[in-house]
DNA sequence: TATTGTTATACTCTATAACTATA
DNA sequence: TATAGTTATAGAGTATAACAATA
């Protein structure tokens, strides 16, 4: 809870926030800073952040894919696709392979050791998530998943309407 | 839904995020940067970033705040919330005032303007909510919020059972 | 002509640290 | 000594724009 000292200064009260909490969107920011914070702790001790963390898990789960799709899977531009391959081939996570029909492009594969790293990253988030939700039951976690995803797509609807 | 084209280019697949989307804070970071896209537009028609609105409805609500108090309601140093304070200063929509007690600091107050432009701020930013949140009902709001404050207290009992 | 990856550059946001004036 | 506000500086993270190679 925010809070602010009070005149005599002994005690603090907490700045009134009412007006932001009846935004949905400040609430959300609000939460999503919390969780981050302490998401790019636990990925810190991997060297990792939260854009380079995700890479990693996409490239696994989608191999051969190329950086023009990981750019979009990020919602990032593709230059910053590039020095974040980069790092990640640096550390010998991933590698860069040539197509043969189209010589552009690189298939983007994890390395045996990437594929382990994620394993060991994803086991330790899960783990920290688990402590980070404590206060929700199974069930609650899914249905904010849920709604979060409500969210996510309902304002994809207004885009796509908004194009027509 | 983020895809990628195929090999023959015709048509798009999705990329498979799935192992990502099995972690909250994944899903939570995916929603909530879709919703501050769509509320930087918003906020972006009356010069305003989300800090400036957040500082500006929070001077509104907690009249003759201190800029510390500030900037730990916004999570942000103080020295931050100095060229914010500046900006909306400039503006006229607040105003720094000397205080009788201690005059190291300011007694942060909206303005007759600051507070009418808040009123047209805050109007534009909920129709837009209505609008981006079209796809939950009125409980299922609620429900996000609840539960976005319990993952947000939840943390903040992590917090400080780590500090003991 | 369009696309992929790349490079160089600039911008936004924020943190850090040192300073001043007050307490 | 400690605190409020300020200033200067630096860093992270990202976008923009121009480019070469290839389609």
């Amino acid at each position: 809870m925010v809070r602010k000292r009070n005149k005599a200064n002994t005690e603090t009260i907490p700045v009134n926030d009412k007006t932001l909490r009846g935004l949905v969107g400040y609430n959300m920011k609000r939460s999503y800073i919390t969780i981050q914070t302490d998401m790019l702790k636990v990925l810190g001790e991997f060297g990792l952040r939260l854009t380079a963390f995700s890479a990693l898990v996409l490239i696994v789960d989608n191999p051969d894919m190329t950086q023009s799709q990981l750019a979009a899977a990020l919602s990032i531009e593709r230059s910053g696709v590039v020095l974040l391959v980069d790092d990640l081939e640096n550390r010998d996570l991933i590698s860069r392979n040539k197509v043969p029909g189209d010589r552009r492009t690189y298939a983007l594969r994890a390395t045996l050791a990437g594929m382990q790293f994620r394993d060991r990253v994803i086991a330790k988030v899960q783990a920290h998530e688990d402590r980070l939700f404590h206060k929700l039951t199974d069930d609650q976690k899914a249905t904010l998943v849920e709604l979060l995803n409500l969210v996510e797509q309902g304002n994809d609807a207004v885009s796509s309407s908004r194009k027509r």
